[in-house]
DNA sequence: GCGACAG
DNA sequence: ATCTTGTCGC
């Protein structure tokens, strides 16, 4: 296990660690949540941000109420920064950090909205999908940009929604991801999350389930979240809170 | 070999 | 991600 609590690992070996990782995934969501009346009490909102040049972590979790969206809790930690951004090595950067915060909550999350993707990754292990492993809770990923696969452009209206789909890679099957079963393998792809239109007259964001949620709750809760703004409430006030530089009281 | 590339 | 003011539009 010593491995699992190494954040620091050269770009080889943590991708390795991704392959492995990715196999310990669930996408089955917990028994209930297909109807909201069973949903927990709260979801938690977690975002990463920088400062010192990068120098610096913040990490910044709120725990929302899921019926009003009102947050019930926050939590904000800095910490020096442990790894180098990498495209597709996102967690191993943000990771450390979060866990932090989140393990200063005095009322333990339920379920986790993520700044980032969840199984949208080359190798289906976003930083959604990781720290809902680590945490073993359910996890979603709210990304505001592609990392891969392909989509069309969704509707206008808000709630519009288009599935991104990828070519098929190892971990796919047992994920449950591949489409299409029936057809011919060189045609196969893979089902990896919905690309939203959550405002009119902006960029649609990207929801991937991540650990324990299946896309059409992801698609759900995210659904739920939406406010008047871009980001459903969760990520947006986590957002808030690792971005705004805080005022020095004093 | 040439792009693409979450935060 | 972050450095940054005003400005256009619902």
């Amino acid at each position: 296990m010593s491995a699992l609590h190494d954040w620091s690992l050269t770009p080889t070996v943590a991708v390795a660690l991704q392959r492995e990782l990715a196999t310990r995934l669930s996408l089955i969501p917990p028994a209930g949540w297909t109807s909201p009346d069973a949903w927990p009490a709260t979801i938690t909102g977690v975002d990463i941000g920088f400062e010192e040049e990068g120098a610096i972590t913040r990490a910044a979790v709120v725990t929302l109420d899921l019926a009003t969206l009102e947050p019930l809790e926050q939590r904000l930690v800095r910490q020096p920064t442990r790894m180098a951004y990498i495209p597709g090595l996102l967690s191993f950067r943000e990771l450390p950090a979060a866990i932090a915060a989140l393990e200063l909550l005095q009322q333990p999350p339920e379920c986790l909205m993520v700044d980032g993707h969840g199984i949208a990754h080359p190798r289906r292990l976003g930083v959604a999908a990781h720290l809902g492993l680590w945490c073993d809770l359910p996890a979603l990923g709210v990304a505001k940009k592609r990392l891969c696969g392909k989509h069309d452009e969704p509707g206008e209206e808000r709630g519009d929604w288009v599935a991104l789909m990828d070519r098929v890679r190892e971990p796919d099957a047992a994920l449950g991801l591949i489409d299409d079963p029936t057809r011919a393998k060189r045609e196969q792809r893979s089902r990896l999350g919905a690309v939203l239109r959550s405002r009119i007259n902006v960029k649609p964001v990207f929801v991937s389930p991540g650990h324990r949620m299946d896309l059409e709750t992801a698609l759900a809760l995210t659904r739920h979240c939406l406010g008047k703004t871009k980001l459903p409430e969760p990520t947006r006030l986590a957002d808030q809170l690792a971005s705004r530089r805080l005022k020095q009281l004093r």
